[in-house]
DNA sequence: CTATACACTC
DNA sequence: GAGTGTATAG
């Protein structure tokens, strides 16, 4: 038996924004820790992983350990028709081949249940290693999203790159270059408008742009976003959730050398790593 | 000779939003009781009566009853060229094949005139009898406009049950099935936000999203909507034109017995039906 | 947060 | 015409 309740239903709306245009199914694992689901996208190349601690739901019931594998599409569809502060549950029964979702509007006047049909899914569960990473990026997740849509336009991939003095986003297209720099900035009026540094070493790594504007997706899930790089390593793009958890998006970094175009998007490395702070 | 004054000519604008998707040429009835149109839709299953009392004019001229064939489409393009704060004019003589739209801004400082061709429409003026209703529901529109939209996304039908505790909206689709309860609630801080029941017997008609969706373009006319069934008989939802009078839709239930999938629409019954209050 | 309006796109 | 996103007002 399962049952969670989520008073702040928006996030789970938005959590599900944040990856259903990266992952079509995927299976969600319930159990004491929290609701999680971890998956590639679709064309195995980038991964995406969410926490949602069981001390972030009002009532957190979970019996045992359940995995259930959903539609996302689906999924995100039924969420559309939760209002924006209404409470979302999330109902399941161990033998059952269905999930409810439950909506109920903040004043209780409107009751609406959802009922949707699991499906099997087979799912490698990778292991995340743990990983220390060169340098860690955190800034405000709009600016990080207009940069990569401006960038976007220009070229198809990004050079992030960082120093001590801040982090630069390159392109390069048929109509010109790009370079975009955000020095590290702490002395801000809100601290979520901070761009903040954490540097071991410079590090300099290329990525698909494409993917990364699927990750910002996620935007609306966090004022800031936090960028972990070390070479050879995917990055890690996290967007917190609030007193909850995280959505991580994981793309491993392509092969820069001797000017090599359009490598196709792979997986330089199995390894996969994990920002070194385990959550906030 | 006839001559309309219409000091919130933005009224005439919604009107005709709310109706021209449904229903493409019709005629409008001139009375000295007022303003009138009914009309099947175009594929002849639903059916809309507005009527817009002669009171509710500043200025109300109509020498002798006529019927004006207009083409709806045209007449909202001509409409769309008023402000939402002109004062609109209907004029027509009765020899003429044509009607003028006259538009002044509140000022006065604009004065614009449109003469719009009519048609020759053959309608047979239905007779719309009264009728009892088992269950009589007022809620608010964009309420009501919002589950039509959200079960349109899971299913084709919905299932209005009502019962004293409530109204509920059902409909069920490839991906699951989804049930939305709304609570008989008057005290609520504002009137327009109630939700009321006015129930003899309960009642549990299905009828077609597609249509229900159509009959919600008329959503801005009103805060509310009021809803009422019978077993057999055509739902009517209706919107109130402030004042003046009121824009309804009529929709034959589809047959639910022994689970058919998919009847094709079709008037069920050739009764139709008018909700007992005439009008306010 | 909701509602409205407007612009833009398909 | 419908939907999306944005902006802004309540």
């Amino acid at each position: 038996m399962l049952e969670l309740r989520l008073v702040q239903g928006s996030l789970l709306k938005k959590v599900l924004e944040a990856v259903k245009d990266l992952v079509t199914d995927a299976n969600f694992d319930c159990s004491a820790t929290g609701f999680s689901l971890q998956a590639m996208d679709s064309s195995h190349v980038a991964l995406v992983a969410l926490l949602l601690r069981s001390e972030g739901f009002e009532h957190y019931r979970c019996d045992r350990n359940i995995s259930m594998g959903m539609n996302l599409n689906n999924m995100s569809k039924m969420l559309k028709c939760a209002g924006n502060d209404d409470i979302i549950t999330i109902k399941g029964d161990d033998g059952s081949d269905t999930v409810t979702f439950m909506f109920e509007s903040p004043n209780q006047d409107k009751i609406a249940d959802f009922e949707m049909k699991l499906m099997d899914i087979d799912s490698e569960h990778l292991g995340i290693p743990e990983a220390e990473y060169h340098a860690i990026v955190k800034m405000p997740s709009t600016e990080f999203a207009r940069i990569c849509k401006d960038l976007s336009t220009i070229g198809d991939t990004v050079v992030i790159s960082v120093t001590k003095e801040g982090v630069k986003f390159s392109t390069r297209g048929d109509i010109g270059t790009a370079n975009i720099v955000c020095r590290q900035n702490t002395s801000v009026d809100k601290p979520e408008e901070a761009t903040v540094i954490e540097m071991k070493e410079p590090v300099s790594l290329t990525f698909a742009l494409r993917y990364m504007n699927s990750f910002t997706k996620a935007t609306p899930l966090s004022t800031t976003v936090v960028i972990s790089l070390s070479p050879e390593l995917p990055v890690v793009v996290e967007y917190k959730v609030a007193e909850m958890g995280y959505v991580r998006f994981y793309l491993a970094p392509k092969i820069e050398d001797d000017e090599v175009d359009e490598v196709v998007e792979q997986p330089s490395k199995k390894s996969k790593a994990q920002p070194k702070d385990e959550d906030d």
